[in-house]
DNA sequence: CTGGAAAAGTTCTCCTTAGGTTCTATAATG
DNA sequence: CATTATAGAACCTAAGGAGAACTTTTCCAG
């Protein structure tokens, strides 16, 4: 095919393939030429103007900012369509699982979630901040009724309260500690006790 | 396909869209002018027109705050496939970002993301702690080139670090605030600072 | 209803400058 | 000495902006 890149052109190329995308406006050649350590926007030019000449980049006809990779990107974007989880409503410190009327889904990534069944839900109040779990977040429960000491459990307190909280199980009692300083870790008899699953992800919007 | 926006009328497009909608009315040129910073409402005009051009703005005929965005945000219900952003890499506080030899994709359930180009970023460090976001966690970035006082951005600093803080502008400075008690916000000039999107989403693993 | 200010959109000309293009000269490499 | 790479200067033009003049809409006084 074309005369293959030199090195420098091919590092430069893959640079561009790298960077490009995730910039809002393509660079211009002096900030290029930063980026690539070089001094001269002449040379960055002779260079660009090869990767033009072999079709790799768009020729930019005196555009500002115009340095645009040609689209020979084979597509494939076919998501492993993120699976829809169902919601089943807010977990809370101290109180119940208030339950959702509608159990609404939401989708959830394959990284966040298990092969497990899993199920979501939100987060209210403070109680896990220093896990870096705050108001609001949704947290992906694998459904499960055993877990090991460390793990952040969803616990069902005397059959009423729902907490997700760090689980330390001793020899004649259960600890579910906070992840906050201003509150008390709680002691339990094993019995009180009933694991609802385990937290396996979390996800937070900021808008 | 669009001529593409230029720098400018990308950032008219974007704070349009933005504040358009929480408007009563839309603004009068004169107000546009000095909400950008403009003096000439005949060169904020010029710009107004292009983005017409551009099949973004609808066109005003003589019309007293007549600018109205076209409604072409019916795009792509088929969310299923639309989930998968582009994962470039790590972000760290101090570091430049490390690319990621070939960029993977990650899935990102709608809420977590907006209905512009968006990528992710794996959290490197602790510098955003206290705001929940810890080593590891995955980062939905807006691609943006500016942003507000309080968001969370990814700014690069003189080219060449990138790093994920809240942002702070003032007349003649810039600071990034970290969110960890042991780091200090660090105070660039306007000129050293370079927005390259903004935080909204987080996503965080379990196992 | 009018008639006309005032307000706001449109069009124009001119200017500055950032940034793309072209060129020449000089190394380094092999 | 041929190829690749760099620097630097000189050149040229698109992008952006200022400001004035013009037109259209809005709105108010009579």
């Amino acid at each position: 095919m074309q005369p293959s890149l030199t090195r420098r052109q091919q590092e430069i190329y893959d640079y561009l393939r790298e960077q490009l995308p995730r910039m809002p406006h393509p660079p211009t050649l002096d900030e290029l030429c930063h980026a690539l350590g070089l001094k001269s926007r002449g040379s960055l030019h002779k260079q660009i103007q090869a990767l033009i000449d072999a079709g790799l980049i768009e020729p930019m006809n005196n555009l500002r900012r115009g340095i645009r990779l040609t689209g020979t990107e084979g597509e494939a974007p076919e998501a492993s369509e993120a699976d829809e989880l169902p919601m089943y409503g807010y977990i809370a410190a101290g109180r119940p699982i208030e339950a959702i009327a509608n159990p609404d889904t939401i989708a959830v990534p394959p990284p966040l979630r298990t092969a497990n069944p899993c199920y979501v839900l939100q987060v209210r109040g403070d109680s896990m901040i220093e896990e870096g779990i705050l108001d609001g977040d949704w947290v992906v429960i694998e459904q499960r009724d055993t877990a090991r000491n460390g793990e952040i459990v969803v616990a069902l307190v005397r059959g009423e309260e729902a907490t997700l909280k760090r689980l330390e199980k001793k020899s004649d009692e259960v600890i579910l500690h906070p992840a906050n300083r201003e509150m008390q870790a709680m002691h339990y008899r094993p019995s009180e006790v009933q694991i609802q699953g385990i937290l396996v992800g979390q996800m937070r919007s900021y808008h």
